[in-house]
DNA sequence: GTCTATAATAAGATAGAC
DNA sequence: GTCTATCTTATTATAGAC
């Protein structure tokens, strides 16, 4: 699996240079880890010099920082559309789970980055990805679900676990190559019997 | 949340300098990360010798590589006694969650370890964590289930997705300190809820 | 088998010209 | 702001004595 090579909607709308060295290291934080690329390799597969990162970037963490930063802000632009086009638990749930699959086949590097990735080892400062603004407001959508009556009654945390943890374990599954089968076409059976488990 | 000063089961039998560079490293790679571990804090830690480390263990990956290996056949033995224990479905991968979130609780390193780590990025040779035969055979309990009509038909994958992901789920964000109750307190609603989703 | 002292390498970061 | 050449340091791994 490997990404696109058409300009990504996460990359666009900030200055080129920049948005080359974060997309270089994006493919070799995903595909080689963050330790084992060194600032040279990101240099040299953007097309950038060493000054121009360090100028930028201030340092290695530096870029892995902006590239986790830039990359949530883009998940919560999502969710801010989901937000406005659905006003129904279910539907909300349902389309942000959609949207995860999409990403999963479409932008891989990015799912691996975010979701899959142990951002403390290089991001020890970072909040950790679920407590992340992105991945609170989609508990959210679950919670507010309950309040309304749209999910029976349960630990609110078990209900969003229940929610969004086999859709998760899909994708973890998908980005290691044990599921072979493109996630959109196993979408509406994983949720039809997850829903199961929740309806009032 | 910190591991246990009483000996691990995880680390009996085995010679006791060799059990004592394993259990270091585990503490080191899951607090400090592989890559900012050096072989010298493990050395210090365990309170053996630089010579002793490379001339059990080869090199640095051989620690994380015997560490990993280690664990996973422990992981195996657990699997074992469930199998032997239950034989129904439902209970199988009850005592499956059961046990995984009570480690959670008393090994919280080894967890971490085992189902948080991102092997692929130091161990690139060895099979990914879901290919791993603790795992395959924690799905094969599903995939039986849905042989036997214990389970409603559908997608098995999808369905050991919804068994465990849910759980595995909660365990993530329990190592991560956004759960803060003991998932032995979750089980039940999760459990319930889960199942819901599966009943035939 | 075990240990200490040492070598070899590589990578992060900077200095200073333009 | 940008670039190249260079420095510094840390870490892996080994050599060789016991």
């Amino acid at each position: 699996m490997t990404s696109s090579a058409t300009p990504s909607f996460f990359f666009q709308n900030i200055p080129v240079r920049n948005a080359q060295t974060l997309e270089a290291s994006l493919e070799l934080f995903t595909n080689k880890g963050f330790f084992k690329t060194s600032v040279h390799d990101i240099a040299e597969k953007a097309q950038v010099s060493i000054g121009f990162i360090y100028h930028h970037f201030k340092d290695k963490e530096g870029i892995a920082r902006s590239l986790y930063n830039l990359l949530l802000q883009r998940m919560n632009e999502l969710i801010d559309q989901i937000e406005v086009a659905y006003t129904d638990t279910k539907s909300r749930c349902f389309a942000v789970i959609r949207t995860l699959f999409e990403l999963t086949e479409s932008e891989p590097e990015v799912m691996q980055f975010i979701i899959h990735a142990r951002h403390k080892e290089f991001l020890p400062e970072e909040k950790s990805i679920c407590s992340t603004t992105a991945f609170v407001r989609m508990r959210a959508f679950v919670f507010t679900g309950m309040d309304n009556g749209e999910i029976r009654e349960m630990d609110p945390l078990v209900a969003a676990m229940i929610v969004y943890g086999g859709a998760i374990r899909m994708i973890c599954l998908r980005l290691d190559d044990v599921v072979e089968a493109p996630l959109p076409t196993l979408l509406e059976s994983l949720w039809e019997n997850t829903w199961r488990g929740l309806d009032p």
